[in-house]
DNA sequence: TATCCTTACTAAATCGTTGCACTAAATCGA
DNA sequence: TCGATTTAGTGCAACGATTTAGTAAGGATA
């Protein structure tokens, strides 16, 4: 159960314990090639791995980020926690995930928590309410908000990777106009956040500016299940508001959905009422989750750029100096067989 | 960037940093409120934090345990991750997660990774492929293994923490019966894992009991892609594997997958095969993902209690001593509206 | 042979916290 | 009033690596 200790190394390789860890920093510089040998021979010969408590006491310097997200279930989440480490990996860091099921005070705790242990910044796709507490954690390190825009961050000094998410709904609204639709719905939770409000206005543009009329419903969560774990609430919020859809005066022939979970769950609520997809109604998600391909029919959507995003926030983290401000990438229209053309009628 | 240290607060509260320490440390027996309240304030005011480095350093106890699962993108993975990370929450405990893509080489430096962080011990739900070099491992902290079991891995000292497989299965055949079925098919990949080989046990047993037909059907990753991100391999070998069902002899009227994963794929392909769910043929899968709820039609399945298997999971971790042998949980039958009655024919 | 470089290492201080061993001050019993 | 005991702290040596400033040994130069 005892690692073993760069001084165990040192006296069995018959040098000093600076050495070792002169070899262990790659300074070769000045050191013959037989004592080189000597150390690699004794390092094999005990597993030795350096402590990294007592590595990163003495440099300060950690190698490792922190990640915050509403939840490790949600599938998007999931495979972004996976998109940051592999990002990490690239520059050997390692990555701390922590699930905040968006509850501020648990946000605050686990913000202290990684920077008590010395992280070299902090990614965060979750909601970032408490702003007060924030700005003592921007001060220490630096942080990157993962498509998240509350509109007041610059003075926080918060960089922030999005997507385009006004690029987003303006490509979906394009291919559902292409495809004949004159009536399109846009399916949201409130709009508490900058990226949705986005997502609605590229909605209402290119409604406009395509002739097609454009209803916004806002899904609330007025009853059903308050357990947001893996962002379910999500889900069943699409699948109550089929029925506004449905039974929408402006008589949509397609619907787009704030992200896939929701998309889903309105696919789900549709099919219950009855309609068909895509051949009463068109049916469009954002993210591009896994289970868009495995939906009934494959969903068509609009799909995030997670690992190039991920790239980006680290290196916002790596080296905050550059390009400090916000990046915005281009969301890519992956079509599959829940859109075509509107039922004649 | 340069956050306070113990020093800075002792002169700030005007005692001793030995004091801060018995504040931080809850050793409050010989300190006078007063002292208590300087002290208190003192760390609120420079917003204080212990180095977690230098004190674990000093102590030799990390507060981390390390996790390694194949993809955080793949639902079931996410969702443990979620658990584990709450069951350590509890013990005043924080999770690595490492994705290790079934790579025996990436297994081995991210195991050696956390040990270099002085993790208190290993949960691993990914293969434990590279045998030797667990053994250098299972020496220096404790190793339990998530649902997966080799058969030798007794002289290793590793626990494991599963659910019972063999009465997973068991189970579907049974609620199948129950509903009328004569035949029945298990749809596999290789079974190269001890908890497929139990399903397919269970299966098998349980068959020959209630007397119906038991088709083993074993996926087999002939072509397709190998791209494993996500184990989306599962859900391709069980799009591919709905034709054999549907050509076998046996003539199934019902399905059971190795998992959910694995459902999702035969569902997509028995329904391009022209098979209605539940009314042509039944499915069940196994875990209790996410998307068995959205999926179309909800699916049957048989739940595995990840909380409670994450909980002892870590219990194994921190007492490693009592009850180090392996830990089985029952699986809980969880029916939706894949399975049915069979058609009459 | 004495002086000055190089080369190839090593000694020792240090990072921030901890916790044992210690002590100064206050209280008590007789 | 003196010694003993309790109370409320403090001093200091670690923990395991890093790194700066140093030195011993060997060769070149004069």
């Amino acid at each position: 159960m005892s690692e073993p200790k760069i001084q165990d190394v040192a006296r069995l390789a018959g040098v000093s314990p600076s050495s070792i860890s002169n070899f262990l920093n790659n300074r070769m510089g000045q050191m013959r090639p037989d004592t080189q040998a000597k150390i690699q021979q004794a390092i094999e010969q005990l597993g030795y791995r350096p402590n990294n408590a007592a590595r990163q006491l003495k440099t300060g310097v950690a190698s490792m980020v922190g990640l915050l997200v509403p939840s490790l279930a949600n599938q998007f989440f999931g495979a972004l926690a996976c998109a940051v480490e592999a990002a990490a990996a690239r520059h050997h860091c390692h990555v701390m995930t922590f699930s905040t099921f968006r509850d501020p005070e648990r946000e605050r705790a686990v913000m202290a928590d990684l920077l008590a242990y010395g992280v070299k910044g902090i990614i965060t796709g979750s909601a970032l309410s408490d702003t007060e507490h924030l700005a003592a954690v921007t001060s220490r390190c630096p942080v990157v908000a993962f498509d998240i825009k509350r509109g007041d961050e610059s003075h926080q000094r918060i960089a922030t990777v999005s997507m385009d998410n006004a690029a987003a709904t303006t490509l979906a609204v394009e291919h559902l106009a292409m495809l004949g639709h004159r009536a399109v719905a846009l399916v949201t939770p409130p709009p508490y956040t900058l990226n949705r409000q986005e997502r609605i206005r590229g909605f209402q543009q290119a409604a406009a500016a395509a002739g097609v009329k454009g209803e916004l419903i806002i899904a609330d969560a007025t009853d059903g299940p308050t357990d947001l774990h893996g962002d379910t609430r999500l889900f069943e919020l699409g699948r109550s508001a089929a029925a506004r859809i449905v039974t929408s005066s402006a008589h949509p022939t397609a619907a787009i959905a704030i992200n896939d979970m929701m998309a889903i769950g309105v696919g789900v609520g549709l099919k219950q009422l009855g309609r068909r997809i895509p051949a009463d109604i068109s049916l469009i998600g954002i993210d591009d989750i896994f289970f868009c391909a495995a939906h009934d029919p494959p969903l068509t959507t609009l799909r995030q750029p997670i690992q190039a995003m991920a790239d980006a926030a680290l290196q916002r983290i790596l080296t905050p100096d550059e390009a400090a401000d916000g990046a915005l990438f281009a969301p890519e229209l992956i079509v599959r067989s829940s859109t075509a053309t509107p039922p004649q009628s």
